[in-house]
DNA sequence: ATAATACACGAACATATGTTCGTTGTCAAG
DNA sequence: CTTGACAACGAACATATGTTCGTGTATTAT
């Protein structure tokens, strides 16, 4: 019993389906036979046929007769994180926010930036039914929210309001602590009750003289966890 | 001073773009010249040349002179959603975490759990240059872990682990106190010291004889807000 | 050694596919 | 009406691209 030399994939195989993924990736369509033959240094179109032949047969793209770069890339769901095609939603990061100064980063009512350097990407599973539009994230610098469980680094996803519906926590800007925060919000007649996630620590309340910005709705929380050192 | 009639899309332009993004999703590659004539019944390739020249002017499509098959659509990035590239992994949700009596999900030592009913899908540009292998998540149930500023109802993003490093953040489950919290990990000599986040509560002190059962790495944690009731 | 098989090359071929050009009809402006 | 821009048609053309075929060279089995 002879063992076939083309069990598994030659050296060439794994070169061309590296070049196909490449250039499907960077040119938006898959490449010709001749453009395939360069990337491996053969000049002989049938020998890059043969090649394709086989690696069809051994089930890792897929051909259409007599059609030009109609060479599709089958999708074996290894290991390797899988190229899904879930829906993303990119969320810009507009600055950090915490217990520093004044930088009260007010997003443009034009919804620009989407090549901006920082953002977030987040499926749209993970924001269920949230509306998706509005929507912006800040970094959190400094323990000023780390009543509301809220902790340096932290990455607040909020979607845009300048008001909020009892219950719902808000990031609101407070001239008395000369910060931002995370609390629950209560309008209670014609004050306003800002609850601390923690029900150890008491609630503050701003009457309508005082300046109340309300920066955004809390939306979500992602923490990436780091080992500490010490 | 007269308005060019070509000034936005015609039904025709909308039908070939329609027809651009219809085909390359199902066959993976772009349509030919005539094959896009047969969509909106043109039989001229003139004419459905003169069409996507002026596509190409209005940004719609990129061409590659002759090159066959080698539409791109430009992605305007719309308000919608874009249906992104990016790579996403899909974790799975072994279940509930907290207070309540034992259930130690332990992952199966064979990574199944693709198509399992529930899971997060996390974008790897979230996940960092953390290994992707060997994650999973947990909800929490209760608020046992709410020294660590992980709330009630939270996702925690884990690696399987049996032991940790100093200073890393580990799921564990205590006899003692009959429940799985999450501290930081620190051995000294022969004990085990398990750090709360909180500095103001106190560490828990393990002996060698003690049962410790070390659940994973924390890796994440992912919050959504709710509006409370009340 | 001989045969069989896989691997390899290049030329010739067939056609799939983009490009160009001349012509025609329509419609609004001058 | 004439003019010109735009939309539309179809034929002819050029070439990009997949396919076929004949041949040659290793390597291995018989």
């Amino acid at each position: 019993m002879m063992v076939r030399k083309s069990a598994g994939m030659s050296d060439r195989h794994r070169k061309i389906m590296e070049f196909l993924t490449e250039f499907q990736d960077e040119h938006g369509y898959p490449p010709s036979i001749r453009q395939i033959g360069e990337s491996i240094d053969v000049d002989s179109t049938s020998l890059v046929d043969y090649y394709l032949n086989q690696l069809q047969e051994m089930g890792y793209i897929l051909r259409e007769k007599h059609v030009s770069r109609s060479i599709r890339i089958v999708q074996p769901m290894r290991q390797k994180p899988v190229r899904a095609m879930t829906q993303l939603f990119n969320i810009p990061i507009l600055g950090p926010i915490g217990a520093s100064a004044a930088p009260i980063p007010m997003p443009q009512s034009d919804f620009s930036l989407y090549d901006s350097a920082t953002k977030v990407e987040i499926p749209v599973s993970l924001l269920g039914r949230e509306r998706q539009e509005q929507l912006f994230a800040l970094e959190v610098d400094g323990d000023s929210m780390i009543d509301a469980m809220v902790n340096d680094g932290d990455i607040v996803i909020l979607r845009q309001a300048q008001d909020a519906v009892n219950g719902e926590m808000v990031a609101v800007w407070l001239d008395s602590l000369n910060a931002t925060t995370l609390k629950y919000f209560y309008r209670e007649g014609k004050r306003i009750r800002l609850q601390p996630a923690n029900p150890t620590l008491k609630p503050i309340y701003i009457g309508p003289e005082d300046e109340l910005r309300i920066i955004g709705k809390v939306v979500m929380v992602i923490r990436k966890v780091q080992p500490l050192a010490g």
